[in-house]
RNA sequence: GUGGCUGUGGUGUAGUCCGGCAGCACAUAAGACUGUGGAUCUUAUAGCCCGGGUUCAAAUCCCGGCAGCCACC
């Protein structure tokens, strides 16, 4: 359940209290699949203040497998994050071309990318690898569908989704850990509307907008967003999986929205895009050869305090790891201190125009 | 001085024998990236050492320069 602390207007902030932290919302979570950031040392997220992080139960339930995390005494334990943790089903690696295979009633046919082995994960596996790992939440299992689906391949997709969903609770056997149901509906809003009301229905910790971000105009995402966000419940934290641009957080916020996940910073980072104050900046770009500014001076990361533009695009240029490692680590302090900015709006009553603000600033 | 070999974008090279749209990698420049398969993908800029000849057509064949490397004197 989420506790409510304040709303301006669909816009909310809250506790959503997991078995290891109070995580204040809104929030984001940066993607430790294999529970590590890329390039970011799992110490440091304290120190930059993360709350939490999502890993994924299918990539490490191939590798290093649940045997060994078990015999860790959990995720916690093994990777020492000292963060809350989400746990993805894997359900999204749909999207891969390289792992999935097909979609059945039973569940989802996946190819390992290791050794080529086949798995069928279905709902009662996934439960299991997800109460194993011991994350703060889990995830269900959804058959996400494709932009380019049939409205009857959509509606199949989403009649999985649901009937995987109620499986998912009846094997869901870790009491501390929560549990999330995922809406889909692709992007015909009247199956959004079903899709939510149905995954509202059934007794989950969470509720998620899944399938969006994947490839459609931005304009359809609000839409789908805005279909399904009236059907959830007022207590229960929404996510809105997928997404990490600045921008789309903050409009999903406005729009009622609570959580968010992207590889988005960390990808960009590394591949030369940051996030400043002022909106995307390209640090390859040649106009920062002799640009002995910070990346954003608005910004107190460590990264900011201390190199310049013409330093980091050197380093990028010169192919230096620590290249990737200042980068990301910026992008990823600059994600957790806008979360921050935007719940003191939302506490203080003047979250409009913060995003009026931000949004007249921050350049594509 | 004589003989041989070699000259192709910024760099490294393919194409030369047997003439037919000059290709690749890196570098440079710009864009993309959204529930991660560890620096990816897309696009752009940019070249036949110089001069002449043969030919419908020359990076390619012929002649003469120039430059570099090697061997001999």
């Amino acid at each position: 359940m989420l506790k409510l602390i304040n709303t301006d207007n669909q816009a909310r902030t809250g506790i959503l209290k997991t078995k290891t932290r109070n995580i204040e919302t809104p929030f984001f979570m940066p993607v430790a699949t294999k529970t590590a950031v890329k390039y970011i040392d799992n110490f440091e997220l304290n120190k930059i203040g993360i709350q939490c992080v999502i890993s994924n139960a299918f990539i490490l339930s191939l590798k290093p497998g649940i045997r060994l995390i078990k015999k860790a005494k959990g995720i916690h334990k093994f990777s020492k994050l000292n963060t809350a943790i989400f746990t993805d089903s894997g359900g999204f690696q749909k999207i891969r071309e390289s792992f999935f295979i097909k979609s059945t009633d039973k569940g989802v046919l996946f190819r390992s990318p290791f050794d080529g082995k086949k798995h069928l994960l279905t709902p009662k596996k996934l439960m299991n690898i997800q109460n194993t790992l011991d994350s703060d939440v889990a995830m269900v299992i959804d058959d996400m569908p494709l932009h380019d689906e049939s409205k009857a391949a959509t509606i199949k997709a989403v009649e999985r989704t649901h009937k995987w969903a109620e499986e998912c609770i009846k094997y869901h056997k870790n009491k501390k850990q929560l549990l999330f149901g995922i809406a889909q509906g692709g992007l015909y809003p009247d199956l959004r509307e079903a899709s939510a009301k149905f995954i509202s229905s059934l007794d989950f910790d969470g509720v998620a907008f899944g399938g969006l971000a994947i490839g459609e105009p931005s304009k359809q995402t609000y839409k789908m967003i805005n279909s399904q966000v009236k059907h959830f419940p007022e207590n229960k934290t929404r996510y809105l999986m997928g997404v990490g641009c600045p921008e789309q957080i903050i409009n999903a916020i406005d729009a009622g929205a609570d959580c968010f996940d992207s590889t988005f910073p960390t990808q960009n980072a590394r591949h030369n895009t940051l996030f400043t104050s002022k909106g995307k900046l390209v640090i390859k770009n040649s106009k920062y050869k002799n640009d002995l500014k910070p990346l954003d001076k608005n910004c107190d990361c460590y990264v900011c305090q201390n190199f310049s533009r013409a330093y980091l695009r050197h380093l990028m240029k010169a192919k230096e790891p620590n290249a990737l490692k200042y980068l990301s680590y910026h992008n990823i302090y600059f994600m957790n201190s806008f979360m921050k900015d935007i719940r003191t709006s939302i506490k203080e009553n003047r979250f409009q125009k913060f995003k009026k603000d931000f949004l007249k600033n921050y350049k594509k």
